[in-house]
DNA sequence: TTAATATTACGACATATTGTCGTGCCACCT
DNA sequence: AGGTGGCACGACAATATGTCGTAATATTAA
């Protein structure tokens, strides 16, 4: 089963999370809305929420305050988009997507190199 | 300018463009909904309308049905998708959720062929 | 310990998106 | 003119997303 499509707000809260590691709710609050006049704690705890009933976040109660992280890794979240973005589109083969990326030049000479190297195990 | 995600019904319209070429919403409505009772023109017609509007099927007025065509492929789509997904969270690289995919295990030993093939250049 | 403060869980909405219908209009064919 | 099929789009239910508010609980400061 293929993990969903996060929407941008509670995608915000896991590029802060992948990045800090751990982070408690008030951290993520000043992170991501540092200038706003009026700060809702309750948003941030929803899609905290929301974000632990879809598996991709785990807390630690241990301490007094909670203490939340993410579940999955960006590279595990990642490749499993791209599956299903390939299962979607592609019958599961990533060679018509990566042909045409080629084929547009959008791949730089480095990042042809570093994928050539991964794929010769 | 990233082309959006598409929501399933759009796309189900899409698939049977790429597959078919050319079709009229009446070939559309028979193909997606072959055995519904009361099958709706409207339904169809709609998606239409809203792909044409995301600028991702053009029609033919010329005679006196109108005839519906993608109008990117299906490989310029999934490759934009691909991009837009790099960009989003792996800062534009698919080095980090192809590795993964390749520790995974989930790359035939004939797609890696593939792939390698088509970076060799 | 008690009052103030912070944290948590979650109901409640406003909006936006998606999936469907229905209807009125138009063109063509008898 | 009437019938048939096609077309455009308003409308709306269902769902998803983004945001608040608040009551209960926990923590800290006095």
């Amino acid at each position: 089963m293929t993990i969903q499509s996060l929407p941008n707000s509670e995608l915000a809260v896991m590029e802060l999370l992948w990045r800090k590691g751990r982070l408690t709710a008030r951290q993520i609050l000043d992170q991501l809305y540092p200038d706003v006049a009026r700060p809702q704690h309750g948003t941030v705890q929803r899609l905290l929420q929301r974000l632990r009933g879809k598996g991709l976040v785990v807390r630690d109660r241990s301490r007094g305050v909670n203490v939340f992280s993410p579940a999955i890794s960006r590279e595990t979240y990642a490749s499993d988009q791209l599956e299903s973005l390939a299962n979607r589109l592609t019958r599961g083969s990533l060679v018509p997507m990566i042909t045409r990326l080629v084929e547009d030049n959008k791949l730089s000479r480095a990042e042809i190199d570093k994928l050539r190297r991964i794929l010769e195990e």
